[in-house]
DNA sequence: TCACTTTGATTAAACGATTAATCAGAGTGA
DNA sequence: TCACTCTGATTAATCGTTTAATCAAAGTGA
């Protein structure tokens, strides 16, 4: 009834080979005294049967998964492939398997979600929170991926520098009024960002906030944003917090005749799919994710070989910040001014 | 040195009872004959200990890890996080945890990617494969998640019947010659949409195919796909196979001063993210993930359950094509002819 | 009362790997 | 030759769960 055996394990090999299981197990894993010429015919032997190692029974005796988990509380964001690429790969280079979990959005089910994990058995896990919810300590070491400004972060993208090139670049090309275009005002990621920009700003200059979320509570998700109003005010640059408002800005700016890149600027953040093959293509900023994956990973796993027992911690990393790369494409482009003197000034 | 022991397990209980652990496992288990009062009680200080049974143990004894590896070659593609949340929605409704893996789009890669997954111990995987490679038979159930023209293909969107809603939809609007733009000619999953897209057409009505990464071999990624020419050729109407396409056809033809709806009308697939967010919002096609996930898993967990030892097959399942919904949405309008007799043989 | 079934529990053997402890034999120096 | 250290291997315990086999006691029918 119960199954057989897939197939061969350690003691097939001894066995076959007239060895003891130890043996075995000492020379695939390199540790305790075998002589080279019998680590080598096991290595072999093993190979020859293909031998795949049961994750079952090593973790049964070691009480190590070797699987990570991955919180998602928002995996609808479109920012979540390239994460989700970027933790895998690391993860599965560190010889970890990733597990994933995801809440829908909903704050409570995040708690539910992480436990599932805890369940599994992982090792550890990556959380990429949302609007900051209180990271629960679970009963594995965590690794925080949201902004250097979050309390326990471990390691991310540095959001406000990434705003501060925005409004360098845009200030260069002598824009003067800026629209700041986010989604939503409890976001630690679109605060840092909007920080950032206003950072980058000289004292000539002026910016406003809008909010979309706000804009869609009183008219319904999907409203117009009313930019060109905005351009008649004299907003001549556009910088969204996000490549998917960015888009958003881009569309609806376009549609209503106004010229992207000869009438206004837009500029985005995350460099997202779309982003080089919309037209005019999107001036944004890029995260270096592949490396602030590698980074929370190693600095995760570190912890994890460290801690004798499975015990619940906040990862910290050497590296807590790592700078975006302003992405300059045609979306952004000189200011369209009347007088052009601020130009002048930046020589 | 080795870990001492996170919680509570079997044998702890057990003993704190004065039972043997094998009553206790069947106490919450349900199995085997234990008195309704002992299993209560059992029941009781399991949950009063806080008592999660390891998966390890569990996996060890009954070989079977509880887990469902998705593989993904291509998770760069926007669709992923839609069918990441859904197949892990699924999944953990099932019980069962999900282990993603992905091969960066390299083909040879993905092979490593499913090994990877038989090492961890998946009892079975979801595998989406792009520009249909042969699955080689992993060493567990497999279900295939594509197209039903894919051999092999276990359950997915009936992407021809979406493409005939397009079709229909814009003969409707009085469109009589339509550009279908894709991105890849190998992919079945585009051919499948293109196909259905001709078989909703009229006789009188002409339709063009044009491949982005054609185009981009020669003249480079991200380059002009000339549609304002097909406009003046007479093409009223740009039906995109993804919404990808179609927001690249969007904004290169609000850039060209060519306006949506009224001068020509541009649909996609997939209802991705941006498409209802952004100006004009995008006419599309939408696939029910949740029920194609839930589908796939369900027959991939009764496989899983059916077969005593673990081997490598397709999972087939009862419904393996689940139709497309149109959404209609600002994108796609009466189409501008010169002269609007086609409109007449609607009626 | 005896043979037999039913009930409610226990015993013990796996599953497959890791690893501390042990041991036989060979080599070494006095 | 004796005592000692290395070397290269084996033994056996252990991780936590499941489950087939066993068993004692109680109930049942003749």
């Amino acid at each position: 009834m119960a199954a057989p055996r897939p197939g061969p394990n350690l003691s097939r090999i001894a066995t076959s080979l007239g060895v003891s299981v130890a043996t075995v197990s000492n020379a695939l894993s390199g540790k305790g005294r075998v002589s080279g010429q019998l680590v080598e015919r096991i290595r072999e032997h093993a190979a020859e049967l293909g031998y795949v190692p049961s994750q079952a029974g090593r973790a049964l005796r070691t009480g190590r998964s070797g699987v990570l988990g991955l919180v998602l509380p928002d995996i609808a964001n479109p920012l979540f492939p390239k994460i989700a690429q970027a933790i895998e790969f690391a993860a599965s280079a560190a010889g970890y398997g990733v597990l994933i979990a995801d809440s829908r959005g909903d704050v409570a089910a995040q708690t539910e979600a992480i436990n599932r994990l805890v369940e599994r058995g992982v090792d550890g896990m990556v959380i990429i929170p949302r609007r900051a919810p209180r990271i629960s300590a679970a009963a594995c070491p965590v690794a925080v991926i949201d902004t250097p400004s979050t309390p326990g972060n471990t390691v991310a993208a540095d959001h406000w520098q990434g705003g501060h090139e925005i409004a360098v670049h845009l200030a260069g090309l002598g824009h003067r009024r800026i629209l700041i275009i986010g989604n939503n005002q409890e976001s630690n990621v679109q605060n840092d960002r909007a920080g950032g920009i206003r950072s980058g700003m000289r004292p000539s200059m002026h910016s406003e906030t809008l909010w979309i979320d706000w804009l869609e509570q009183e008219n319904g998700s999907g409203c117009s944003l009313g930019l060109a109003e905005k351009v008649r005010q004299g907003f001549t640059a556009f910088a969204a917090l996000s490549d998917l408002q960015a888009l958003r800005t881009l569309t609806e700016l376009q549609q209503a005749g106004i010229n992207i890149p000869a009438d206004v600027s837009v500029t985005g953040f995350d460099d997202l799919i779309w982003s080089p093959v919309v037209t005019p293509s999107l001036t944004t900023v890029r995260m270096d994710m592949d490396r602030i994956a590698e980074i929370a990973v190693s600095a995760l796993v570190d912890t994890i070989k460290a801690s004798t027992i499975r015990e619940g911690m906040l990862v910290t990393a050497e590296i807590e910040r790592v700078a975006m790369q302003l992405i300059v494409r045609q979306s952004s482009g000189p200011a369209n001014l009347a007088q052009k003197t601020s130009e002048m000034e930046n020589m």
